[in-house]
DNA sequence: CCCAAAGGTGAATGAGGTGTCATATTCAGC
DNA sequence: GCTGAATATGACACCTCATTCACCTTTGGG
């Protein structure tokens, strides 16, 4: 709100030193990597610089030399986590023979991704209120690429015409809200049983309607 | 970690002090209120203890007359919001006449509420970093009442049987991200439009043929 | 081997903010 | 109206941390 900080997002920087060694492109390494478990863990708020210098294993200084500071670390924390994710779902879903069984493939593997990542729910969730365009710029290019396939799906005939930006919206909250509660919280449900659910949401509704044989 | 704030979480303290006049139980709810609208507009971390007596137009000490501290606070709002969501909520649900009538009800009235108050998500969200159980909370109480309603319709033949808590987890995580995009972030599509794709989805699925897959 | 550039160091700085406390004011019952 | 209890005050002690800086060490091309 006050003037000060109106220099944050005024030209997308380089940050104050893109390494130009091999031991600097390590070191910067090492501390994204260092804060990536750190704000995983501690949550962003309550992680020191200092915590995360010490889990890197480098004095405090040498953060500086790569990061501008507190904030950047997290901006570009996300963008490479984004990078992650979005290419592990790709992978994933590539050989599916239609959209049904591309929601089913990319749900299970969001869940194990997220289950053998758990920092990435945190940090992403935390980055929004540190800086709510990290967050939106997040889920909007995870939008676009669903949005895309949504649209082929219906070109192709593959599911039932509709407003596909709110299905966007709808099925990434699902996934979120899932993987939540299911990979992070409480393994409670097997995840066979929750793609199971959801493709039959997918394949028949929630509605009992007079089509529908009952079980 | 250092000794002398051990004595925080000592023992579950009932605040400092329950309000014993009327004077009291009135400068407790202002400074409820404004933390409300502090946390909302800030953000919990942002957001300083004198933030919020000013807002509320009482001195600093004051704060500490009524809560234990920042977190304290944070909990008792959670609570209390948790419980006008869902008295709403039930509210509008109420007189639907079947589970997807009510779905739609209930969906329209979160994103109306939402718009309304767009403190709930942020304070919510944040809270959940704060403390954990404080979220889970909310939507563990939010789940079980959703979970009760599942079970009725499917009992009287409304909704396919189905594993009705991985749904709750899906169908809430559906109207959270919905409400983010387009009840607080940008409302470039009506409410209308947006119940009415979802309940096609709930009435139909997302395939093309409500019945299976093509061959 | 040399040496300029790159990388690394960690103590010092200072801003920001929570929670305390001694004191002043208001309330409610008598 | 008196008086003890409840409530309100706000300056400040105290601490946590992000960031800086002057100086040292390593690297790698010539």
């Amino acid at each position: 709100m006050s003037a000060p900080n109106a220099n944050a997002n005024a030209i997308v920087d380089p940050g104050p030193g893109a390494p130009k060694t091999a031991r600097g492109a390590r070191t910067r390494a090492r501390i994204l990597k260092a804060a990536e478990s750190t704000f995983g863990t501690l949550g962003y708020h309550r992680a020191g610089i200092s915590d995360i210098t010490r889990d890197a294993g480098v004095a405090q200084g040498t953060f500086y030399n790569y990061f501008a500071g507190k904030e950047e670390i997290l901006r570009e924390l996300v963008r490479d986590m984004g990078h992650q994710v979005r290419a592990r779902l790709a992978a994933e879903v590539v050989n599916a023979r239609d959209r049904l069984e591309a929601e089913e493939k990319g749900l299970r593997a969001f869940l194990e991704y997220l289950h053998d990542n758990p920092y990435l729910y945190r940090v992403l969730q935390e980055a929004q209120f540190v800086d709510e365009s990290i967050y939106r710029e997040y889920y909007e290019a995870f939008g676009r690429g669903y949005l895309r396939m949504l649209a082929d799906a219906t070109r192709k005939g593959e599911i039932r015409s509709g407003n596909n930006e709110v299905r966007v919206w709808a099925l990434m909250g699902m996934s979120n809200f899932l993987g939540l509660r299911y990979a992070l919280w409480e393994g409670d449900v097997s995840f066979d049983e929750i793609v199971a659910t959801i493709s039959d949401l997918f394949r028949h509704g929630l509605a009992i309607d007079g089509l529908d044989r009952k079980p």
